[in-house]
Order: C-alpha cells, then sequence, then structure tokens
DNA sequence: ATAAAACCTATAGTAACTACAGGTTCAAGA
DNA sequence: TCTTGAACCTGTAGTTACTATAGGTTTTAT
C-alpha cells in the first residue's frame, strides 16, 4: 500500500479543484495549514481531501464562503446538532428557488421582446428590442 | 419650462442608479463624458437619462456590461441592423434558461437532503446532509 | 452671508477566485 | 549520481460590477 499523503496536485485532483483554490482557501481559514515536508511542500491526509470534496460540493449548491465556513464549524464542534444544518439547508433552497422566479420573469421579457423583433434588414430606429429598453422619461 | 439640464444627482433619481455607479460608467465608457458647469459639475441632458436607463434595463435583464458595451455600439453606429441586437437577446434568453436549469438541478439537492435529515435531536454524525456533502474517495 | 447639501477626485474594499513572476524542491531517467 | 523538467513555494495583481470612504469644493436655500 502507499503512504496516505497527498500533495497539493494530488489533493487538487481527487477534490476536483485547482491548487491556487486550495492555496486561497488555506489563506482564509477553510482549509487548515497542513504539516508540510522537509523542503517546504504542503503533505495532506485523507481527511484534507474529504474536507475539501465537502467545500467543492457545497460551493456548487449555490452556498457561499461564510455559509460553508458556519458548516464547518457546526462539523468541527463536536456539540452541534443536525437542526441547524438542516435549517441552513431549507433556507438555501429558499434563496435558489428565488433566484429561479427572478430568471424566469427576466427570460419572459428577454423571450417577448426577440419575438416582436422583425430582426434581419430593419434598421436599428424600428427595434422593439432597443424601443422595450431605452424607455424614454415622459 | 425647466431648463433640460440634470445634476448628476437627477440624473441618478431618474434612471434610477447612485451617482458612485454613474461615475464608474463614466470611467469605464458607457456612459460619456458631459460638459461640466463653471464649478466642474456634470449637467446632463436628456439623452443621458435614456441612454443610463437603457444600460440599467439591460443590466436587470442580465446583461454583462460588456454586452451592454456592444449594444449601445449598435445603436450609437447608424449603419447597424436590428439582427444582430435581436441575436444577442436570443442567445442571453439561452443562457438565462441553462442558468435556470442549474438552478432547478441544484433546488433538488437541496430539498433531498431536507427530506432526509431528521433534525433537531440527533447529532451531526448522523445527518444526512452532511454525508451527502462528505462524501469520501475510495 | 452662511451653512447644509450636493458635488468633485482618488483610492480601497467587496466575493471568490485566477493568473502571473521569480524562485525552490522533488521525482524520474541517463 | 547527476540532471532536467515538472511541480511546488510566496507574494502580488487582476477579474466583475460596483460600493464606500476620505478630504476637499461648489451649489443652493435660507
Amino acid at each position: 500500500m502507499s503512504t496516505p499523503f497527498y500533495s497539493i496536485g494530488q489533493l487538487a485532483k481527487l477534490a476536483a479543484c485547482k491548487v491556487e483554490t486550495i492555496h486561497y482557501y488555506e489563506k482564509t481559514g477553510l482549509m487548515p495549514e497542513p504539516p508540510r515536508t522537509e523542503g517546504g511542500h504542503r503533505s495532506y491526509a485523507l481527511q484534507h481531501v474529504k474536507r475539501l470534496n465537502f467545500i467543492r460540493r457545497s460551493r456548487e449548491l449555490g452556498f457561499t464562503i461564510e455559509q460553508i465556513r458556519k458548516l464547518l464549524r457546526f462539523i468541527d464542534e463536536p456539540d452541534h446538532y443536525c437542526g441547524e444544518i438542516k435549517a441552513m439547508a431549507m433556507q438555501q433552497a429558499r434563496e435558489v428557488q428565488q433566484k429561479i422566479n427572478d430568471l424566469e420573469r427576466l427570460k419572459e421579457g428577454l423571450n417577448l421582446m426577440v419575438a416582436q423583433c422583425k430582426g434581419q434588414g430593419y434598421s436599428v430606429d424600428d427595434c422593439p428590442i432597443i424601443e422595450a429598453l431605452y424607455i424614454a422619461p415622459e
């Protein structure tokens, strides 16, 4: 079996993120400062791979760094309970729904404009898209 | 009737954006450098109100500054035709749809986690949300 | 005339990274 | 063992679209 230590490049591959991002997470305290080799290279263990995966997947779900910091505190301190984490996930789901609603309205507006636009061959002066955006005050 | 000149503060109110944002748009070339008063204050006319409204509404529809710069070039140069603008609006609609799809998947993931979580009273060790995020390699 | 509100410029800060520059260490082949 | 190239190191600057602050000047209203 191989030793359970990973270079930062290996960690990056295992958790599907970039080396620079790991540096950044370390600087901002999401990832711990790992032990180093003689020469000063970072040396990671399996727990780091797990933690970084957690961070990446949380980012993919739209959590901000600050929210993830909070989630990690819940995990790091063993006296916290699941309720707080559930509440955060529910809140996050609500925010995502809100964003979806906004984008749906936005899409409506765009489609309306596109439908009305005669397209090629007509000058910008007659373009209803421009019209729609260029609302003159009074 | 009043003179058709507006201070930057009045312009900001008429186009529903902040004074600092107008400064920023000027620096980055979206808004032109307007004439000044004796004392050096910016003096705007109706065309500026229209242009700033155009920019704001385009931003609300999710266009980036670079895209708006392009749209404004189409408008500023009288030899362009509506087709290019229609194409940009359609492309934008496609991108918005893509974002909506991504967020829908994300919401699914969150709701699944929330549904499985027993909540209050259970320790973090048993939490399926943590479980779902903390995917161990190997 | 005076004082408050609005304006001016320039710089730094925000989120979450990404991309250098210029140097050091590690791993593999000859 | 030596060498070379890949991977690593630190630190700083750039990205997007603004927002905020500081410290000073002009305008406007009383």
